[in-house]
DNA sequence: ACAAATACCGATTGATGGTCGGTTTTTAAT
DNA sequence: ATTAAAAACCGACCATCAATCGGTATTTGT
């Protein structure tokens, strides 16, 4: 998935804001970085059919609101990425990490530590894959 | 950073292979996917330009090689790609290791502990930003 | 000096994102 | 039902970038 800026600012915005429909979305916009009504509707579209966007039409406008959880679609991007770059067998999400955790420093180590207990907790033991 | 088909299959290939020039570069990929010589020394030279290939001339050829550990590499494209979806003062890694741990099974959760575990043995003590 | 190998230049094509004018469709109010 | 306004939709254009490759300029070993 390859997104473009405007893209990306409004799936920000979506993450912060719930749910707009294009003439709120364009209003946001609007001073920070111009632009017609018109750009806002098609870019608001194409997230809309790439999934990244849900809408819902609300009296006489589409209500947009994000499709995914931004912790959820962080994650596929990750996993897309990686996956480029994995060999065959390799488990995709363990390489991600292996990378990444060639940069952490003491202080981030155990707030991961504490990261897996949480999710100890959470998970009904024997699950996986 | 944004890579094209073939950029990341020579990307690859550099991983596994060390060093090649154009000409070892072109017969690996001649049968697999087809193209010309000219194709593949263009990429070389375009991934060269994005700082992702080291090039040097050794006889009358030059010898390319990846410019970064694959590990590296792709610590660097989560940690740009999650950048994105970031709030200014969140700390981008921390952020892509909780998108990620979502997914995390048991045994998984494992793995990374011990990831952890060998960290520290690494590092010395007192470290960090 | 020369032939072969290689690098470099430039043109073309195909995707994709951003932009927006103009037209069609929908909606709400009368 | 009619109509005016709002919104959606369509289509075009531009910019960027990767892939492709022909042709030309360089370089190198003999």
């Amino acid at each position: 998935m390859n997104l473009g800026e405007l893209e990306k600012l409004i799936l920000n915005y979506f993450w912060q804001t719930t749910v707009a429909d294009a003439k709120q979305v364009y209003a946001h916009f609007e001073k920070s970085r111009g632009g017609t009504l018109n750009t806002i509707q098609s870019t608001l579209d194409r997230l809309y059919k790439k999934d990244l966007l849900r809408r819902e039409k609300i009296g006489h406008a589409f209500q947009y609101r994000a499709a995914k959880q931004r912790k959820d679609f962080i994650a596929g991007l990750i996993k897309d990425t990686t996956n480029d770059f994995t060999k065959p067998n390799e488990d995709t999400i363990m390489a991600a990490f292996v990378s990444l955790s060639s940069e952490l420093n003491d202080e981030q180590l155990d707030q991961l530590e504490q990261l897996i207990k949480n999710h100890r907790s959470i998970i009904p033991a024997g699950e996986g894959t």
